[in-house]
DNA sequence: GTCTATATCGAGATAGAC
DNA sequence: GTCTATCTCGATATAGAC
């Protein structure tokens, strides 16, 4: 393919953004990324460094998209609160996704926080790790799921302006509360494949914003 | 070790059954159960066919503990909204390790949720994907989440009866709406490794436990 | 910039001695 | 029942031709 190299990098990264979404970030080969994209698997090696960095580009990829799509609910009304059922009609949105993968969000960094090699039930050391160099093990794992947070906080951080222009004073707990709200439906409904329980769970988020700010 | 079969089966679940929720089910391996129990690799096939049964009988184990820990519940009190509080009270036994690796029971779903293999893009092929001789492809996840959610269903009736022992006329989908506020709780507990956070929710669940259930 | 060939490792699973 | 040796496959990553 005589395409221009950044093209490719966007696909790439598209590419990879789907599939850890669907099979998830550990269950997806070079080969996966590869067959989706028709450019062969040693040509990421020109992109991207390691596996990791791909991850990278993949959240940063889903922090401006979704930056985009948070600018598109300011500009759709001034009304805070409007703003936030638009936001919450992500769960109508995605649904069908959803249903079958769970929150592309959610589900990566549930998965990035699990730790990878041995699990540490050894009670005496407490410590960091370590080689028989003296010096602290890489854990790639902690540094990925740092990364991926990053979405998580562009979206508490919008959801809680929302809620503080609508004079509320407990404006950031009210934004773990609508975040730790659509994940648990998410979790559920894919866990039980129930679509009608995510509509029920959409309208009742709703009456509870409603309620929450009824003073603004 | 000159131990008897069974003992050996059970340290094998046992060891699964952490590692899975330490480490997740993909990214655990035979190396490292067998590391963890001393049991060698080969030994394994002698008490399961294929790693898909060692994660049967994971879940069936967390079945069994669970229904005792539920019958505990019950024994402990014959009133149905302190039998909820006391389940809620997971939220703080298990406060660190969930701050660390999530829900043992979310986490498993929604990482069996996820495919294996390429993403099928394409429309024109809408039924189940066949190969060459026309035999449909076995998918081992489908098989797996169906396990695992049996976990989540054992949750789900035994809220209900408790919701129904109160008198709520709405007690599947008020045991559903508990489910998924805890989960939610997990998820972005675990996230932002926000202990606080999980304390202010256990307590607001509890708070919502007793709204619902104020006219019994 | 693009692609093929390959190195290296660890996974799940099997065979067969004891 | 227990354990070692090994098979086969697919993973990330690299080397180097074009």
């Amino acid at each position: 393919m005589g395409t221009k190299g950044e093209g490719n990098r966007q696909r790439i990264v598209s590419a990879a953004d789907n599939l850890f979404y669907r099979n998830g970030y550990n269950q997806t080969s070079f080969q996966d990324i590869s067959d989706a994209t028709g450019i062969p698997r040693g040509n990421f090696y020109y992109y991207f460094k390691t596996k990791d960095e791909i991850l990278n580009a993949v959240v940063d990829s889903r922090v401006a998209e979704l930056s985009t799509m948070l600018q598109q609910c300011e500009a759709a009304t001034a009304d805070a609160r409007e703003r936030l059922h638009l936001f919450t009609d992500m769960l109508e949105f995605k649904r069908d996704d959803v249903l079958q993968s769970g929150c592309p969000i959610g589900t990566l960094s549930s998965e990035l926080a699990k730790a990878h090699g041995a699990v540490n039930d050894d009670s005496a050391s407490d410590g960091l790790r370590q080689d028989r160099s003296g010096q602290e093990l890489s854990r790639p794992e902690i540094s990925r799921q740092e990364k991926s947070k990053q979405v998580f906080l562009l979206l508490r951080d919008w959801v809680q302006k929302q809620f503080a222009a609508l004079g509320v004073d407990d404006a950031a707990d009210l934004a773990m509360d609508l975040l730790a709200r659509m994940q648990g439906v998410t979790v559920m409904a894919c866990a039980f494949k129930d679509a009608d329980f995510m509509r029920r769970s959409h309208r009742e988020i709703n009456d509870w914003i409603d309620m929450k700010t009824r003073n603004a």
